[in-house]
DNA sequence: TAGATTGTTAATCGATTAACAATC
DNA sequence: TAGATTGTTAATCGATTAACAATC
């Protein structure tokens, strides 16, 4: 079975349907990051060496990840960003926009309502809640700040596929209970809560502190 | 060679002095994180199988990460989490206070030093600069925002060994630059700049952007 | 042509998993 | 004791790397 399965793949370079591994979603992921950013600053190829330095992934995986799915390369010269960038959101199916919904209006909140992280790659803020009455009804960029009674409606109206958490942590758990009520798969938690959902809900829980002890730990050693 | 490795391994579960690989110092790191926040929500043991469910880490692998540096669990209840947290941070030679320099004194730096993310591990922001003259002066918090100019002493007088970035993508590079300058050898860039740096400094780009798009691909597949 | 960089092979190493005896 | 969970083995699978011919 193993062996019938390579030599489609052998066949094929492509295997468009298959479930990609954690570990090659995860690379596809960042080497977007960096070709969307090196797009912005107007760069038109790069190379797998380049690649690497930005993503500490080694040059001979990433080029190994991306001939799998095709030869988007050019020998001597290196990958022609835009139609990369292409290639990878074809790969893993999100060319699409996606709606997002914030929740906290402090400042956290504001700075990733103004921040063009999300935007660069797709994700749209589409609504704001929080739960202080006095901050209800202000407007964030072009958005109303609205109370945490409409996110059931909210969710439905405008498509929202994930949740972003900008609250303290007393209150994570309540907002991600709601989200999950209301049908939303996919959750990105900025405080440090331990979020219990049931399990066809995923939760990433942004962690910097850790990332953080992780290159202590080889600058120390 | 290779052999005699396992064999020194395997009569001495802790290869103390021995770098660890990548995987296993991320992993690590990750298992702090939730022992961190599970102490403070009043808990005394965990099992692996819990830590698993909030850090989607197989528990096999868990339980076997730590098995190889001692024995920590006890079978049939779990591991305590007070003293395995001090068994990792040994591991990891963390345990200490480690002081952060932040850039940027708008929302996105605000939301930062009033967090207690990096101060639950050991991090303390203890200091803050701004680029903007009509903000140098400001009080955030019991902190005054420096100038960028202040930056070689501060850096020097107050130990620091990690430059948080928290200003606009067009400033990065430059706070970059004057950090290396300074001898800073951690950054942790939260904008979308791609950082140009000497190869003994660590650069770790936050994106939450990229890590929702990898969520996202597993949803809709 | 000369230099650079991809695509690909082959070999190794570490991660992952199921299973289960040990033991709290 | 019965139930739970660790520690550990053994087997498999995927990641990683060096090396280099192909080719831009």
């Amino acid at each position: 079975m193993v062996d019938v399965i390579e030599e489609l793949e052998a066949a094929e370079p492509s295997p468009v349907g298959e479930r990609l591994s954690l570990g090659v979603a995860a690379r596809l992921s960042r080497y977007l990051q960096v070709l969307t950013q090196a797009r912005k600053m107007g760069r038109e190829t790069i190379s797998s060496q380049e690649l690497s330095e930005y993503t500490h992934i080694n040059p001979t995986q990433i080029r190994r990840d991306l001939s799998g799915f095709g030869k988007f390369g050019k020998r001597g010269v290196g990958y022609n960003i835009e139609s990369l960038l292409a290639e990878i959101r074809k790969i893993l199916r999100t060319s699409g926009q996606h709606n997002i919904a914030l929740f906290g209006a402090g400042n956290l909140g504001q700075a990733i309502a103004n921040s063009p992280i999300f935007a660069d790659h797709g994700f749209e803020v589409v609504a704001i809640f929080d739960s202080d009455p006095a901050v209800v009804g202000n407007e964030i960029g072009e958005l109303r700040v609205h109370a945490l009674d409409e996110l059931q409606a909210v969710v439905a109206d405008d498509e929202i596929v994930v949740g972003v958490l900008a609250v303290p942590a007393e209150a994570a758990q309540e907002v991600a209970d709601r989200l999950v009520k209301a049908g939303v798969k996919i959750i990105f938690n900025y405080s440090e809560q331990l979020l219990q959902v049931p399990p066809e809900v995923t939760v990433h829980t942004s962690s910097p502190a850790v990332d953080l002890l992780f290159a202590l730990y080889f600058y120390l050693a």
